[in-house]
DNA sequence: CATTATATCAACACCGTGTCGATATTACAA
DNA sequence: TTGTAATATCGACACGGTGTTGATATAATG
């Protein structure tokens, strides 16, 4: 487990990382073996030991991966105002990696991944939601609006965008501050 | 796979879920093993197979029986238009089974316990939510308010019920209320 | 070119799985 | 109480995924 910074290593990583998003369209995380990335990698199954202890820490991987590029995505549109604006961009986003996003954010797999997905993203995009209740209860609203917004936009995903970008963003928007104004 | 409606049959499946609780208790889900649940139940392997197929088999099966027994619970109860109330008893009945609705709602193992439990207890135990907007939209919204409102009772659980039962019941409710009004 | 870093390969012991046949124990009803 | 059916036990088996090892091949770097 050394630096391993090599070309030959990255792509190695590389095809460990899409043989792994791959397999995650086809069936659950729980089920995929580290012998079936590896031979749907077309790499031997040695090789995965020298870069993951198992599927787990590839999994993160792939996932940390993804959400850096989301934020330097959304870092690119720059700093706004337009809150709901910004939301429909981050919804746009998701729909135009809608095969990765169904199975990270779907998927019972890997579910830690939402909370610190979304949270990283919206925290980190300004776009704060705004609470004003007695302390003890604000964890709790906090918790109802990330995990609410969070499971909309899932819903979005399982129901194949049925409705607009922009409708879905400026539902989550109004329906927060409407709980928190 | 017959029928097994013996007293000795029900003790033994007694003996396996409770078996599995305990170990749901120490472990996730996802890393129990038959063998696992054998041995805590000082039961030989070959005898789980004889009434499951497998674990996410016996854990469907504790799953029913939790959320029967919660349902009977709050039939007992009766109908009262004091939803607020409702939530309470609700609520009351879960910090009394904490250790069990610790691993089943907060452990990601069965995560679609969580909506199949909330949404049935709470659409037959009449507390109903009211949506009023656009058909298109009524979906999501629903969505947001069950989903809003289970992380709620999850982080209430994790916080080790930190707040009184009446206080989250009447936050729920309010903010249930403030979204659709 | 030489050295270092990666990747391959075959092989190994280990463990959980699912199934089988034979046997022992319990339940229930005649 | 006894006979029969239902249920539980036991040992054994083949199968497949795991994690590791040592030797060897290939590629990257300076």
């Amino acid at each position: 487990m050394a630096v391993k910074n090599n070309r030959r290593a990255q792509m190695t990583r590389l095809l460990l990382k899409t043989a792994l998003t791959e397999l995650m369209r086809e069936k659950p995380f729980s089920q995929i073996t580290i012998k079936d990335i590896c031979e749907r990698a077309d790499l031997n199954r040695t090789t995965f030991y020298l870069h993951y202890t198992d599927q787990q820490a590839l999994l993160a991987d792939v996932e940390n991966e993804v959400q850096q590029k989301a934020l330097e995505y959304l870092r690119n549109i720059g700093p706004t105002d337009d809150a709901p604006g910004l939301i429909e961009a981050f919804l746009r986003y998701i729909r135009e990696h809608a095969d990765l996003f169904r199975t990270l954010l779907c998927d019972a797999g890997s579910e830690d991944f939402r909370s610190r997905f979304i949270q990283h993203t919206l925290e980190k995009s300004r776009v704060n939601i705004p609470v004003s209740c007695a302390s003890e209860e604000e964890p709790y609203v906090l918790c109802f609006l990330m995990q609410g917004s969070v499971h909309m936009i899932i819903e979005w995903i399982r129901r194949d965008f049925d409705i607009e970008a922009r409708t879905l963003a400026l539902l989550i928007y109004q329906t927060c501050h409407r709980v928190a104004p």
